[in-house]
DNA sequence: AACAGGTACTCTGTATTGCATGGTACTATT
DNA sequence: AATAGTACCATGCAATACAGAGTACCTGTT
């Protein structure tokens, strides 16, 4: 039994929603994201977003566009389309319950 | 995409932290716990937590008893041990700083 | 123009876990 | 003895976070 494992495993199912609330806000491409969550101290590293970011593109939850950068590789940046509104929405009513529930149980 | 898939992703990790909290009040055998966690709309099944208790129980956070029912078969009540009082511990920390940081993401 | 360093994106394989499903065993009732 | 209810257990699958290795592009220095 490892804490760190354990951690990750709470974190599984909930960068979906964190990415999709993001990009709610503004557009951005992944390296971008990966701070953001890390200057929350949610730990996040490439080979784990961009695979996501592909998934809820093919999922039809988000678009992207190219972007030239003057200090680099160009970036993709991404948005999220209306689909991923309405589940953004969804996702969001879950978790609150999740943590409702959760509360009330580990709370005796 | 899936909202009800997402939604048991979201649950993954989250049930160690609601059983230990769980025994941690009262001893308790594991259809009880299925009980109480679905009055919590935690929804979970046999499937799910004979498996956990017992890897709980294999990396000593968890013993258990039996005890003859006066209505069926006997039942395997689980304790929490001093260690799982521990990892409890940390589990609680992590519990909240990761609500802590998803709501600061989610709410921008 | 060749090279080094940084930035950005991609792919493969592994470990873990929630869950569906089916099965075993014990008790009480009919 | 046959059925229904309760409790426990085992197997196999699907999904995902992550490590690690790799590709490609740009800028600045030599």
């Amino acid at each position: 039994m490892n804490l760190e494992n354990t951690k990750a495993q709470m974190r599984k199912g909930i960068l979906e929603f964190c990415i999709l609330a993001l990009l709610s806000q503004k557009e951005a491409y992944a390296s971008e994201l990966i701070q953001t969550l890390k200057d929350a101290k949610l730990l996040v590293v490439e080979g784990t977003i961009y695979p996501l970011l592909t998934r809820l593109k093919n999922d039809g939850l988000l678009s992207y566009r190219w972007e030239e950068s003057t200090s680099g590789p160009p970036r993709k940046y991404y948005l999220i389309t209306q689909l991923g509104k309405d589940f953004l929405s969804e996702l969001t009513t879950t978790w609150k319950q999740l943590t409702d529930s959760v509360n009330k149980v580990t709370r005796g």
